[in-house]
DNA sequence: ACAATAGTGTCTTTGAGACACTATGTG
DNA sequence: CACATAGTGTCTCAAAGACACTATTGT
């Protein structure tokens, strides 16, 4: 038998696959807190858990995986996150009482003032600060890549300025590293902090400032790219 | 409808699911070259390409994903690889013929002596040095996969010791220099790799030594989850 | 003027790079 | 002994930590 021949006969359903799901922990800095978009489940199994917005792959629209993680994304933010990574596939038997599964979880940041109007008017997502969801109900696993990919953004504020897109398009250096401190949970010298960024020349400077009180501070805006940027030394651990 | 009821009528046939496949790029070195563990198919599709170890999870038997792994790495090699890490998924309607397709990859390191003799006699396994694949015929993405995995290698090399699991349980420092130069592709100081090696207390001395001409080596082996550890500073880029 | 916050100067400390040196085996 | 390879001493240099200082706003 030849390929073409093998392919017109090959039926997928006829095996007995895994459930296979995408599902994304998005991440903002809303008020000096972590917030994760959390979505309430209205169909079983788990049914009224909270659970990561996310889903099944849809085959006739997603070329590809991140498709499915954008497309499910902007249903509940309205926009499209500045960045999304993906951080690591959960499968296994014991996870989704449906039997065998598998789901490839993301992580994503978003400013919380570009999507706060988009996300109130949706009425099963909701922002819940990090350290409360402890207390939550969460559906199938999801605690768990919750709290591994809140490590891994930790690490990420350790070599990395990718936190940055958790804030909007502006934003102050002291913002930025207030949000790194929240990240690693240690205060930074501000010498430092400033020193590896500006090396770094990753930053704009808008040449805007924001005062609140106190001297006002520059603004600046993320270069494109600044995601792969890695430095070479990590802030203390 | 309650939960159970919901699961007694569900039946994850009754969708279209994208196809769910586990493989692995294993990698030793040998010889001062890398090598790649690869796998001649003999199933349509890219039938008589060589492709990555690694297949279908067995949900009878498969309880994670990394079992599938290990399982299918088991078979090719006869031993157990003491690293084995997963990479990242690849998903998306291009890259099999049969269909949108989903791969969960895994990174994988073994001594070449530990697997030697069992992956000669496994008919359609082996070893390809990592610089000849270019010119080899493989199946779907997984010369991408390859690649990637390389440079993730690569990037582990800068920070940690995980190359270490490509050596023999007993090596020398030298050895492992060496191994990590092969990675990087550049020349590293001797004293600078050793101190920060020995700074960090990841191995432990067996008192042998190894001679072949000058002086000889010491012997060491890894402590265990020496793969966790991480310096703090990455050698040179 | 003073409170508050932004931003700098500069010394210390850590750990990598460079490279010459010593040490220990073999023929 | 010479040769080869292992392993060390020590200086330089880059970048983080510490912390006191100056700068710019509002009241």
């Amino acid at each position: 038998m030849n390929e073409s021949d093998f392919l017109k006969n090959y039926d997928k359903r006829s095996f007995d696959t895994p459930l296979i799901t995408v599902d994304s922990v998005l991440f903002t800095c809303h008020e000096q807190r972590l917030h994760v978009l959390l979505v309430k489940r209205d169909e079983h199994p788990d049914k009224g858990c909270w659970s990561l917005p996310g889903g099944f792959i849809d085959q006739t629209i997603d070329t590809c995986l991140e498709d499915t993680v954008r497309r499910k994304l902007k249903q509940k933010t309205g926009v499209d996150a500045p960045y999304v990574e993906q951080l690591k596939s959960y499968g296994g038997n014991a996870r989704d009482k449906r039997g065998w599964a598998v789901t490839v979880c993301y992580s994503a940041l978003i400013a919380f003032q570009a999507c706060e109007a988009h996300v109130a008017s949706v009425s099963d997502a909701r922002w819940h600060p990090l350290d409360d969801i402890a207390e939550l109900a969460l559906a199938f696993d999801h605690e768990t890549l919750i709290m591994e990919a809140r490590e891994r953004l930790r690490q990420k504020a350790l070599y990395s300025i990718v936190p940055a897109y958790a804030l909007p398009e502006q934003f102050t250096l002291p913002e930025l590293q207030k949000l790194h401190e929240i990240l690693i949970d240690k205060p930074l010298q501000k010498k430092s902090f400033r020193r590896r960024i500006e090396q770094a020349e990753l930053l704009i400077d808008t040449g805007l400032k924001r005062s609140e009180s106190g001297r006002p501070a520059s603004l600046y805006s993320l270069k494109a790219d600044s995601a792969e940027f890695t430095f070479l030394r990590n802030l203390e651990n």
